[in-house]
DNA sequence: TTGAAAGCGATACCAC
DNA sequence: GTGGTATCGCTTTCAA
């Protein structure tokens, strides 16, 4: 009683057509053997007439596949890894058709336990696994079992360069560091000196943010000169001592770039000093403690990295290449977002990540 | 002879534990009479109990509802609204399960044949439609009529705020003016005047952005003070003679902001008026013909306003809403992406829109 | 109020 | 090489 709009033809309709059986159909679709090279042309050709389209419910009910994802993350930096987390579970979520079976394993911080649990999870067969690869020397060759073994890996947040890993999603770490180096740049009129604190150099994220720092800066800055890097290896104690270090120095400094989410014990460091709101600031990361430096101006910008998008890219990402077969882009860069105190807002609501809105992926 | 890993349940699962049939389970469910209320409460506990997620791909080939979907955008300008087709085009061809039909109506500009067109189109009793509302004010009593017929629609690129939309879809145009506003603050440090040239004050999306930026100019740049916004209409020559207008003034302004994606011929005036790289310029879009202008650093930074992910985000929320019957948030505003020279390279891609990559919603 | 069964389109297996 | 058919999980119709 209703209307019958030319319905989208099936591989009934290919059959019919052919008067053949179903059967043949989807074998000569699909370039299995048991088809005679003439039979497969006239399918294909068929095909191609009515402008068939699998209906891919059909095809992922029968095939039921259910995809066995795990992914390898570190509690710590949780304002970090936490929103990464909610953006793989809302995109597997959000996979219509797709029977996502997903599952997290964690570990205290990255380079910490790692390896071990992967080691001891290479049985469970996963069909995909994600992992943020924080010492590539000692995850490369897990990888690279976990390939043999039929399991596909996407490295997020970093990269596993060497390893054969299916693809990497990160934020440019070399675009970062640029924008650190153009911001204070425009901002800072006057010649002086900048410095970088970084976590460690071995770490390619890091090393790669102080050449994309360093490299602006040196072209579209030159009246500002770099310092020495700073390792801070990710401790609040160190980036502390430092820092006060650093503000010793006579002339002080008169812009940082805080490369790493490690940011909180130089501003201390910083207002200890009566130097906040003198020497102008880029941080990395959002989280709440930073919030209020932003909205008072002390801290000329941060970059976001964006981690619930990372996690959404990474997922999405995997379960395409699980589901179709093609090998995606080896590498997918993020730009990071550039957080000043006027889009400060357009960010605030990530930060509850227990939200796990849609939208997030904005 | 593989794996029998705790295989997600469905009804009939619920059923068996229920010792019930699964029409009843079903009926149950989906509130629909004919089920004792003793029993739908148990369904619904051991739904629950069960963490029951219905199997979409079963759902929409049993259903086979092939949704239509209607975008109607205009032609110009492309370089906007190509990328924009495309996020549409991209995220609904990766909608897995669900069988979308997706119709592409066009019409020259923004406001010149679209109510028209919808009008026609009226009797055509799409499942949902996509929007960008040139003059709400025609517009509003069409999205009326549509929703009335139960045509789901969807505002992108702008708003239709009054009308009964289910959602709409845009960049946050109020932070954008406020970035402008900032970066130019922070990079002029002298005193002086800056101007804005706008479309037409009477677009919400172009109101907002000089509320936005004459908000922020007042609070963190009372260095800066603003002249009357100048009126281009989207037409290049009057953009082009506003400018050159603007530049006779006597101190001239130190900074302008182009708010909308008409920025050629301000920039052409500038130059001729050997005032190009003297004056701080911040565009909006993304185009070709913008990219040498950052790339010299004659542009400040471009206001990115990311129309592959205004598409996919649109197709994303129409869908759900129509697959699942929830409304959405009713406004996503996006973060808009600072373009500025070193991170310049990372959305140089995406001005070829024919690629078509799922990563481009980076 | 409930149960039983047909069938959506594609896949995969078993006959011939 | 090819045809026939059971099956995936859900919705819906017809019987009881």
């Amino acid at each position: 009683m209703n209307d019958k709009p030319t319905r989208s033809p099936g591989i009934k309709e290919i059959a019919a057509a052919l008067k053949i059986s179903i059967g043949t159909v989807d074998r000569a679709l699909h370039g299995r053997s048991g088809v005679s090279p003439k039979t497969r042309a006239q399918v294909l050709k068929m095909a191609e007439k009515l402008n068939y389209q699998p209906n891919m419910a059909a095809r992922s009910l029968k095939l039921n596949r259910r995809l066995h994802i795990a992914a390898y993350l570190p509690l710590q930096i949780a304002s970090f890894f936490a929103p990464l987390r909610a953006g793989i579970s809302a995109a597997g979520r959000a996979a219509h058709g797709l029977n996502l079976d997903l599952e997290f394993r964690t570990y205290p911080t990255l380079g910490d336990g790692d390896s071990e649990l992967m080691q001891i999870d290479l049985d469970r067969g996963y069909d995909g696994v994600i992992i943020t690869p924080g010492d590539p020397a000692r995850i490369d060759p897990i990888i690279r079992r976990l390939t043999q073994q039929g399991t596909a890996v996407v490295c997020v947040a970093s990269d596993a360069p060497r390893s054969d890993r299916v693809a990497a999603i990160s934020v440019d770490a070399s675009a970062s560091g640029g924008i650190a180096a153009e911001l204070l740049g425009k901002t800072l009129k006057e010649r002086g000196t900048v410095a970088i604190l970084t976590g460690q150099l071995g770490t390619q994220d890091h090393a790669e943010k102080l050449r994309g720092f360093a490299a602006t800066l040196a072209t579209f800055a030159p009246h500002l000169s770099l310092l020495p890097a700073i390792e801070s290896h990710e401790h609040p104690e160190e980036a502390y001592n430092s820092t006060l270090q650093l503000l010793r120095r006579k002339p002080h400094p008169i812009g940082i770039y805080v490369s790493t989410a490690n940011s909180l014990p130089v501003l201390r460091a910083l207002e200890e000093r009566k130097l906040l709101g003198q020497v102008e600031v880029i941080t990395t990361d959002l989280f709440p403690e930073l919030v209020p430096f932003i909205e008072s101006g002390k801290i000329l910008a941060t970059l976001y990295q964006r981690p619930f998008t990372q996690g959404k890219v990474a997922i999405e990402t995997l379960t395409k290449y699980l589901a179709e077969g093609i090998r995606p882009e080896p590498i997918t860069r993020l730009a990071p977002h550039i957080v000043l105190r006027s889009n400060l807002p357009l960010f605030l609501n990530r930060l509850v990540p227990e939200t796990e809105n849609e939208a997030d992926d904005a």
